[in-house]
DNA sequence: ATAATAGTTGACCATTTAGTCGACTATGCT
DNA sequence: AGCATAGTCGACTAAATGGTCAACTATTAT
């Protein structure tokens, strides 16, 4: 019983726009209510803080996030492919970004972890872990790749660690440099680092 | 003719300890002032802005750190060395970072860079300018490798940026996860990279 | 219908923050 | 000595920011 709302959800995504578009020490809270058009008041009703609803937000994000991943990520998709989807995946977004904003934006949790990791609390250990999460499907699909004689993977936790580094290195050049374009070769990258044998040249 | 005075210094050194150790949102002014003992109105007196004071303190800064890069990649020195030894020299300061403030710290530049990128201003461009100067250290070595027959990188500009996003990237990491281990590995990740034939068991 | 409840609002307070200014002080130069 | 000048200081203002609260409103279950 009671009113009915979908402020909290307005919120959560303003801070998830906010967040990614700007920084953490940059977004306030009065601009957070004011792009989701709430009251400060309903605000703290919602939420204690900036940062828990940050995480909450991120949090419900990294849900819905997930259920792409696992189609993406499926063990029905050659384990190559799954990587390669996933490459394209992030490029067209990070492509629809830089339409919609005008920068190139990177990954959102790589860079807000860089941000408020010295701060420690509860927003850096939910980033910790989502990046924990994006670090295990990599590493799924290279024991698979593996398995299957596509490449010479022995450790692929390693391997995926190091992955990921470069990955997200890329994503966060492509940031600084405001250039999307920086993320071209990332499958050809990853696709040498893991040492798949040729290039492909998909299809002349 | 005048009084003399180092809190020019000060602030430039207390300004680049702050960043590295917080970040940029959440460093104030008054922050400054205090840890490097100067009242506001001398920081005013020398600078006119935050954004400011980081632009001239990393480029004072890395005026210094241009100088012992420019020792360790002489050309007296074989290719692979100069890389064998930057990754030494920056894990060692990632470890010296962890014992004096308890975290691992990454790199100043990329941590900011991505913080700052989508302000837009002179802050952003001096950190985009210093990174291309790092990735041209890293160029010059693959270039002589490659001619030394060391190893094959017809493109070492391509080859340089990939690097430098796997080992910012890292670095990164290294800061997300408050563990400078994560480093432990950047230097056989680099060379295996470069495509370097043997792993060299380093003197058994 | 109405009572209980979930959500909204705007006015308000305290603190922090950026930024200014004029008076002051120490130092090098002649 | 003493003047010009580089630098210091503290007190100040205005604005931004985080956070609170009591009164209000819409909905829903009975």
């Amino acid at each position: 019983m009671g009113r009915v709302s979908d402020a909290k959800v307005r919120l959560m995504d303003a801070v998830l726009e906010l967040l990614w578009t700007n920084s953490y020490g940059s977004t306030t809270i009065d601009q957070i209510c004011e792009k989701a058009r709430v009251k400060k008041g309903s605000f703290y009703y919602f939420f204690q803080s900036k940062a828990q609803l940050a995480v909450e937000a991120f949090e419900t994000n990294w849900q819905s996030k997930q259920a792409e991943l696992d189609r993406m990520f499926s063990p029905m998709v050659s384990p190559l492919d799954r990587i390669r989807k996933y490459c394209e995946f992030t490029y067209k977004i990070q492509q629809e970004m830089k339409q919609k904003y005008g920068r190139a934006l990177g990954c959102p949790q790589f860079c807000l972890g860089a941000e408020v990791s010295t701060m420690e609390g509860q927003l850096q250990k939910k980033i910790q872990q989502i990046l924990d999460c994006k670090r295990r499907y990599l590493e799924s699909a290279i024991r698979d790749a593996h398995a299957a004689g596509l490449i010479h993977a022995p450790d692929p936790a390693a391997k995926a660690r190091m992955i990921l580094a470069y990955y997200e290195g890329l994503l966060t050049q492509a940031r600084i440099q405001n250039d999307v374009e920086v993320l071209r070769d990332s499958e050809s990258g990853i696709f040498a680092m893991l040492g798949v044998k040729e290039p492909e040249t998909t299809a002349a």
